[in-house]
Formats: structure tokens, sequence, C-alpha cells
DNA sequence: TATCAATTTGCATGCACTGCAAGTTTGTCT
DNA sequence: AGACAAACTTGCAGTGCATGCAAATTGATA
């Protein structure tokens, strides 16, 4: 027994893991937004964080991904909101919940608005934010698809999920354009509109019909 | 022999510039469709194209991009169709012919399906898709909401947009699973239920109130 | 303390991509 | 044709990202 310092589970090793982990993303935040996200390498972050470039590649398998510091709690919490959401709620009501939980964690963490801005005024930022989503949404669509009874290639299921992230990119977009409108309502404002229909108008018949 | 052949607008130079570009093009896809996406480099693509390497970046300015082949054109027809699309006919539908022209388009030069399956089965092509597709989405915002006589923020002009190409991302996804039903009659799918509603039971007010 | 496993690190390597300074081709003008 | 300018191609040098490998360090355990 050599002190064993255990506090709760996780050991020394535990512990100096998420704090190098911690350590990294938040040096390459502070520089992207110093320098902006182009004109940072990974060999400044590594030295920031004070470890060795080779060992920023073990914890990270993108420069961007350090940057993004994406919570892995967030897709875990989503997952089970679609476990436990009581039936009578509708699928789009429920990642709307979802996507609440997440703006208020972040808004918690004060970098919401910052980081946002960074990550829309990147397109390598939004891409890396995109593909990581792809993953996510994948799971969600499974969970999405099984809640409803529906096949897993369902489309609707898909759709719903996918037009969920288009709205809350849209209303990312829009917030940066438009500052004084809050986050929060343009969010709520693209989910209504996804809910009720886009276009009422819409229709296939209006094309030319002796076309090949 | 300065013979001019001058057979249209385009002179040797111009032509030129579209076999370069072409067999670029084609030397990638056929290169990832043999060896996958990630195993070729851009060397490879660049020899047998019969160019140097440098002049591979002249044209794309990622490896990717030449995979994707993208057609330019494509685009300006999409802004046409919103300039001169008949005042009655509503905005997914506007969209809806212009995906049907890029099908019909890309169908016509049969790789559609390969090149498809390529992109989706590929995180990174999918990824460089969806990228070049914003800045695509942005133009077509403006022009929509333009067209709306909505201010340039509009989030319902952003909405249509981005949600277009969401079903049809979707739309691929679900062919890809299941390819006995028709990449057309799944976007027909998605773009209906995009117009209809994706959930007519959706609304705010079932969470906890009491919630901080 | 001895030992094993996890982690860090340096080194070498391959590939993507860019700027620059040639060289080459093409269009144009006389 | 001959001369000139603009466009295009190319090689080269250089930066940065990312990975594999083996040696060194550190943490847990007996």
């Amino acid at each position: 027994m050599i002190q064993t310092e255990n506090d709760a589970a996780p050991g020394r090793r535990e512990r100096k893991k998420r704090e190098t982990r911690q350590a990294l993303a938040d040096a390459a935040l502070r520089l992207a937004l110093e320098k902006g996200p182009d004109n940072v390498t990974v060999e400044e972050i590594a030295e920031a964080a004070d470890v060795s470039v080779r060992t920023f590649f073990n914890y990270f398998p993108h420069k961007e991904h350090a940057i993004l510091g994406r919570n892995p709690e967030h897709l875990e919490l989503a997952l089970e909101r679609f476990r436990t959401a009581p039936a009578e709620q509708s699928p789009l009501t429920t990642m709307w919940l979802v996507v609440r939980d997440v703006l208020r964690d972040l808004e918690s963490e004060g970098e919401l608005s910052r980081r946002g801005e960074l990550i829309m005024a990147s397109p390598d930022l939004l891409y890396h934010l995109m593909l990581s989503s792809i993953e996510d949404e994948r799971r969600l669509t499974v969970a999405l698809a099984e809640r409803l009874g529906e096949p897993a290639g369902s489309v609707r299921a898909a759709l719903i999920i996918s037009s969920a992230g288009t709205a809350c990119r849209v209303a990312m977009e829009a917030h940066k354009q438009a500052p004084e409108r809050s986050l929060r309502g343009l969010v709520d404002e693209a989910f209504q509109l996804l809910a009720d229909g886009i276009d009422p108008r819409f229709h296939r018949n209006r094309t030319q019909k002796g076309q090949a």
C-alpha cells in the first residue's frame, strides 16, 4: 500500500490523462482564437500543453478535433433521452430537447459563442464538426427508427435526425449574421418550420412531361 | 502551323484545359474505385493523366475534389433556375427540379451509382462534398431570399436550401442500404416529407417547466 | 525491489499542399 | 513570319500533418 490515493475510482494515471487532454484542448482553442485556426500548428499546441507533438496525436486524430473539443457525453445523453422519452413525445420534440441540453451545457462553459463563431468562420472546422456529427447521426437514426418501429433504412427517421442537425447549423449561421437574435430563438424557429412543413405549396407535377 | 482552328468560341487553350481537367478527374475516380480513396496518391493521379503533380494542384485544391469531379455548371444552372422560375412555383419545388437536373446529368454520365457509393463509403469524401456544398448553399440561399423578398438572414430560405441538401444525402444513404429502391424515388419521398412537415406532433411545451 | 503494462517521446518516413522562379505553349499584333 | 505578352506547366524547396516503431519513462502491483 504505497499511499494509494484512491480518491474515487480513477488513479493518478487516469487523472493525468484527463489533465493532458484538457490542457491540449484548452491550448488548441486559445491559440485558434488568437491566431486563427489555420495559423496554428500542432507543434504550438503541443508546446503550450508541454507535451511532445507525438503525444498530441495520441490524444486527437486531427488538429481540428482538439479545437472542437467535443464532449463525448453529449451523444450518450442524447441516446439516453431517446430511450427514456415518454411514448407520446414526438421524435422532433425529443431532438429539440437534446439540442437544448447541449446548448445549455455549452453556455454554462461560457465558450459557446466564441467557439461557435470560430467554427462557423472556418470551413475546415465546420467540416470536421459535421464529419464527427455524421457518426453521431447514424447512431441516433438507428435509435429513432427502433423507437418508431420503422425499418433500419427508414427515410423519415434519418431525415428527422439529419434535419435537426441542419436546423442547428442554419440557426448558428443566422445568429452569426444577426447576433441580436438569440441562438435559442433561432433554433426554435428552425425546428418549428421543419415540424410544420417547409413548403406547403410543394408539388412535383409542374415539370415538362415530354422530357426524356 | 497556325491554321487557327477556331471551331467555335473556345480556342485550343481552353479546350486543352478542359481535357486536362477531365483526364485528372477520370484518373482520380478510376484509381479511387480500384484501390480505395485512401490508397490513392496525388502522384499516381498526376502520372495517370500525364501531367506533373504540381499541375494537379493547379486544377484541384484537394485530392478529393478531383475524385468528386463536381461540375461547376450545376451551380450556375441552379441559380439560373431560381432566376427564371415562374412566380407561382414554390421554392422547394424549384430545388426539387434542380436536384432532378443534376441527377439526370449524373445518370447520363453513367457513373452516378459507383461514384455515389464511393462517396457514401468514405467519410473523407463525404466531408469534402459537403464542404463544397456549403459554398453553393450560401449562394443559393441568397438567391432564394431575394426571390422570396425576405431579408438576407432569412431562416426559412436558408433552411429550405440546406434541407434540400440534407434530403439528398439521406436519400443517397438509404439507396446505399436498399439498392432496390430508386434514388429518384427516395429523393421524392424525402422532399415530400420536408414539404408537408417532418413531425406534425412537435411542440415545445412538453418540457419540465421547473428546469433551470 | 522487481516486474509488467501504459504512456511518452524522438526519429524516420510518407504524403498533401504552397510559393517561387524558371521554361513552354498559346493568342495577338504588326 | 517574327515579336511580344499572357497563360499554363513544371521542378524544386519547404512547411505541416500524420503514422509506425523502438527506446525511455512512469504508474500500478506483487
